[in-house]
This record gives structure tokens, sequence and C-alpha cells, in this order.
DNA sequence: TTGTATGCGTTATCAA
DNA sequence: TTGATAACGCATACAA
């Protein structure tokens, strides 16, 4: 049974209030009573009880990063920041992972009823949610990363962080279509499933294939994991087509892994006989051999844009939507299309 | 401002005490009033606020995870097995990043106090903490993941669950040294300080070396951070030695695949020019190009042990430490050595 | 400058 | 079967 602030206030021989003022800096306490009292938190090893703490004060100071798909190795380097930005702030980080079949926005309200939350971080998310959904979490702070909502919902329902994933997934089979590649493979997670980043990447890939004359082709679209074994199952099947593809487009590195190695394991060459470009970033996109193409998303920046934002808004701040620049990083997986 | 029990109680006409009793399935409750009670809570939207709740109840049902390294691709796969197997037993996971300046028991025991854990699990961490150090936990059980303590540490104080990092990695480089390799490298964080991971994989190193009749050269012993560009240039170092080596026995796949690709962007080859092996069994190491020899730990089920066994002790079972089998899985990263 | 007393939302004990 | 009420540990308004 750890010690209560009673029993600090009977070691130090003064009364909880004194105590309670102590360690809250908050009223005039003399500096001999400061010093009695700190020598007897010390001495007993005393640790607020956040529960009653909490449940007592009108503001808490927890705030809760809802994560879709917590192992995905893109998001690593946002809790990483994110992690440390909120730290850095003297304020606890609640993680809670959401899984597949959960909803982010019911999963949140139950944890902000559980525990009075004073703000939210969403990391991943679909973009299926309504305007009652946002205004059911009160007066909350909110902010979104790498996913936002609907057009239809009131931006002042939330924030967000965000790359414009339609116009940079266009750009990036725009380089590829003007190496003169026809057969373009996109693959991504959900990519039919509307308001699904995977969707939203889709667009992007439909709209360079317009810009290019291409038709659109429905076979050449993989639903993967973000996985390199998704990846690499999706680019084994894309290779034995009647009509194989010559270049693909991953919505993730983690799937452009795995496609570069059913490449490379049928003993054909990237980029000269398979040109790849991933998305995200990641650290292992750089040191693969070779090393990929890939949308670079500033993720550093985003966590801690994000995180700033979040302070804001829990100091009266107005709701705000970013939207960073994404770029192509081009490192030598992509070359002309054989004739 | 959320409902509260009280809310709940007006609204169906009854006590709190009434609500409270059906929403915990104690006592005897009349049908009808379980009836009027449930649909107040419905209507109200109603969510215990979990503050109240643990500051009253003896027992709380949360546990936390603390993990050193949240960013460790290694992890990831603990990451979802444990959240998916506590969530499965209707528990909540509260989860901690332990930074490298902080000690992870002194980061439980603030949680501990702050919220009333059931359960501490432990991911990644350092082997120097004392008997006094657990001790000062109280009874809440505890299961580390792969480390443990020193041997001077009571076993009753704690579980871990484990591969034996010592003697595989004894395993991994006599197979290098098998294959003729006479100048092998080592890579891993903090090789040089007692009590750590990194420690304890160069002891095995250094078994294997003594094994095969080989020097020990403090010179070919890489201090890295477990992130591939830190493996990049202590590569890049080891094969501008005056004496370069033809052999990495890295203490993380991270390590290893940033060494790899030192070796593969001089236009070397692999396992040709140098062999390399890894640890852990991450994806991308299956997913590399060449695919990348590696020390297999079965996070799987070394996550889901653990789980089991905290649960096994929350309801009285007795400490446990599970060493399980890790795999040296060949891939075709190591090769004889040139002459 | 310090102490007393109250209540946060919940559970559990005791009466009714 | 139900309701009134006392605690859990803490912060704070108010009194001293």
């Amino acid at each position: 049974m750890p010690a209560s602030i009673k029993d600090v206030a009977q070691k130090a021989g003064v009364s909880t209030a004194t105590v309670s003022r102590v360690l809250n800096q908050a009223g005039k306490v003399s500096a001999e009573t400061r010093r009695k009292v700190l020598g007897a938190v010390a001495s007993c090893h005393y640790v607020p009880n956040a529960n009653a703490q909490q449940l007592k004060r009108s503001t808490s100071r927890n705030i809760c990063l809802c994560v879709r798909g917590i192992t995905n190795p893109f998001f690593a380097a946002f809790l990483r920041v994110i992690e440390r930005q909120i730290s850095l702030r003297g304020y606890p980080l609640l993680i809670e992972a959401v899984d597949d079949s959960q909803d982010e926005l019911a999963v949140a309200q139950r944890v902000l009823n559980e525990r009075r939350l004073c703000g939210l971080l969403f990391l991943g998310g679909t973009y299926l949610h309504q305007a009652e959904d946002f205004m059911r979490l009160g007066e909350v702070p909110r902010v979104l990363m790498t996913f936002n909502a609907p057009a239809s919902v009131d931006r002042e329902l939330y924030s967000s962080v965000i790359v414009a994933d339609r116009d940079i997934s266009r750009q990036a089979v725009r380089h590829l279509a003007d190496l003169g590649h026809r057969r373009i493979a996109f693959m991504a997670k959900s990519p039919f499933e509307e308001n699904t980043t995977g969707h939203l990447r889709m667009s992007g890939y439909q709209d360079a294939l317009k810009d290019a004359g291409l038709p659109f082709d429905p076979s050449l679209v993989f639903d993967c994991e973000y996985r390199p074994d998704s990846g690499f199952s999706s680019m084994k099947a894309a290779l034995t087509l009647a009509d194989p593809v010559s270049a693909v487009f991953a919505a993730a590195d983690t799937i452009a892994i795995g496609a570069a190695k059913a490449v490379l394991s049928q003993g054909l060459s990237i980029p000269r006989d398979v040109s790849i470009i991933g998305f995200d970033g990641i650290d292992m996109a750089e040191y693969y051999h070779p090393s990929l193409d890939t949308v670079l998303q500033p993720a550093e920046t985003m966590a801690k844009r994000a995180v700033e934002i979040l302070f804001e808004l829990i100091n009266g701040g107005a709701n705000q939507h970013i939207v960073l620049p994404a770029e192509l990083a081009r490192r030598g997986s992509t070359g002309p299309a054989l004739l």
C-alpha cells in the first residue's frame, strides 16, 4: 500500500492541505514548512494518486493517442516524437491501439469518459466520420494525423495534419508514365473502400493515368496489408499476368519492399525490368538495395506540428488544418520502360 | 460534462447503489429494475469514471507495459500480440515508453503509485536492477521480456521470458568461423557496458572466437544504435580497416540491414565478399535482397507466454523463468570466406 | 501562513 | 430487493 497524503502530513506534522499546497506550489507556505513536507514526501516515496487527483480536479492533464495500425513502421517516428514532445511539456501520454474492427472515435469517446482527457491525438484512421461523431467528443481538443474527415464535416470540429495524398500520388505515377511505363500496378490497403487513405491514393493514381492517356485497369490494383509479405504476393501475381506490369506504385514502403523482393527473387532487376515507387519514407526503403524511390512524408514535422496545435487548442486556440509538402525522393528504383 | 451514476439513477428512478449493482452484476436486482437502469445507461451514454472506480476499488484492472525502445521494429510484433491478448481478457493496457535516460523500474514505480496497477510487463531493458528495486514494486506481478535481472537477484522477485542470448550468439558466430572467417565484426548497442543485452551477445561472440582459436580484437566491435544508419557507418569503417572484416554478426536486424547496404553500395557482394548474420527476425531481414541470415527470436510466442504468465501471477501463481529456443535462420547471406 | 471541512464519482456496508 | 451512507485520496474554499 503506497503512502497517501495523510501519511505525509502526519510525518511532517502538518495538515493534508499544507502538503497539497507545497506539492502544487499554490498559496503561501513558509520555507520551514516546505522543507519538512518535502522531507516527508521523500522519505515516504510519496507519489500522488492520479485517480484521486483527476477525480477532484476539474482539469486533467491526460492526453490520449489513438493509433490505427500501431505496428506500422512508418508510425514509429511519430510515436517517438509525440512521446517526447508530450512528456517535455509535463503531460502523461496514454497510447491506445485501435483495431481494424474498431472505430477510432468510439474508442476515443470511451477513453474520454473513463479518464477525463484534456486532448486527443489520432494517428492513422478512416475518413468516414460524420459531424455528430466529432460533436460527441464535446469540447476536448483533437488533432488528426495522416487522415482527416470528409469535406462535409465542419472544419471547426477538429484539427488535422496531413500531406496531399491524392496530389502527390498523381505526381509519383506521372513520373512513371513519363518514363514510358504503360502497365503500372497500384498496391494499397482497401483501395476500393471509399474514405480510406488507400482509396485517396488510388484516385491520384487514376488522375495520372488519365493525364497520360492510359486506361484504368482494375486488375492492376492490388488490395494489400501494410506488410512486405502482402506486397510480395501481389507482385508475384502482377508479374505473371498475361500482360505483365513494368512499374509499381505502392501506397506504403512496407508493401514496396515486399514487391521489390518479388522482383529480385525472380532474377529480374530494379529498375531495369521493373520500376518501383513506395510511400512514407521509412528507413528501410533507403537502406534497401537498390534504395527505393518513395513519397517522403515529413513524419517528424507532422508529429511535432500536431502536438503544437494540440497545445494551442488546449490554451484556447482555434482549429487548424495543415497540409505539409510531401516529396518524391528519387533514389534509383525507377527507370525508363523497356521497349 | 459526461453523465455520472447519479444522472443515471435519477433517470431510472432508483438509487446510485442500485445502478452500481446492475452494472457490476453484484447482488440481486429485479428484472424490471435492471431493465430501467440499462435503459437509462444507454440513453445517457453513461460510461463509468475510471478514476472514481479505481480510487474506490481495492483491486484495479490496469496493466502497464513499459517499453525501452518503442520504435524498435522488433518490438512491433510484441506490441501487437500483447495489446490483443490483454484486451481479449478485458483489461485495459497502458503503454509507457522508457527513455534511454530513464530507469524502467523507476518509471514502473511511478505509474504504479499513480494508477493502482494489477500487473506490469517490461519489454526491453537493462540487466542492472537490484533486488531492492524489485521489492519496491511491492507484490504487483511483473514479467520481463527479452531481458532479466542479474543472477544475484532472487528469482522469486520477478518472472521473465527470454532467449539464451549468449548461447545463440555463440552458435551464430561459430557458424561464421566454421565457414573460415577469421576477421568477424560484432555490432551492438553498448557492447562494453555490462548488464546490457549488447554485452551479453558480445560474450557469446567472444566464446565462439575462443572456441575457434581466434583472437578477440576490440577494434572489430562497434557500438551502434538499433538503426540502419548506425550499422551502415560502422560497416563502412569495418571495410576500410587495414585488415578488413569478411563477416559481421549484428545484434539486431536493423543494424544488419544498414551493414548490408554499406557492403552492397560499395559494389561488393553478399555473401561472396562479406557474410552477414543479424538478430531478431524482423520481416525486413527476410525481404531484404539477399535475405539476411538471422537469429530468429520467437516474438509472438514470447509475448503470448509473457501475458499468460502475468495472468497466472494475478491469479496467485508462482513466478516463472522461461527461456525459449532461438533459431539461426539460414537464408543465404553467409558463405565461405575467400582464401 | 496554516488547518478544517467538503465533495469529486464510485463501490460496499449496513439497514430497511 | 433496495436505499442511505461512509469511505477511497486529493484539492480547495473558507475559517482561523
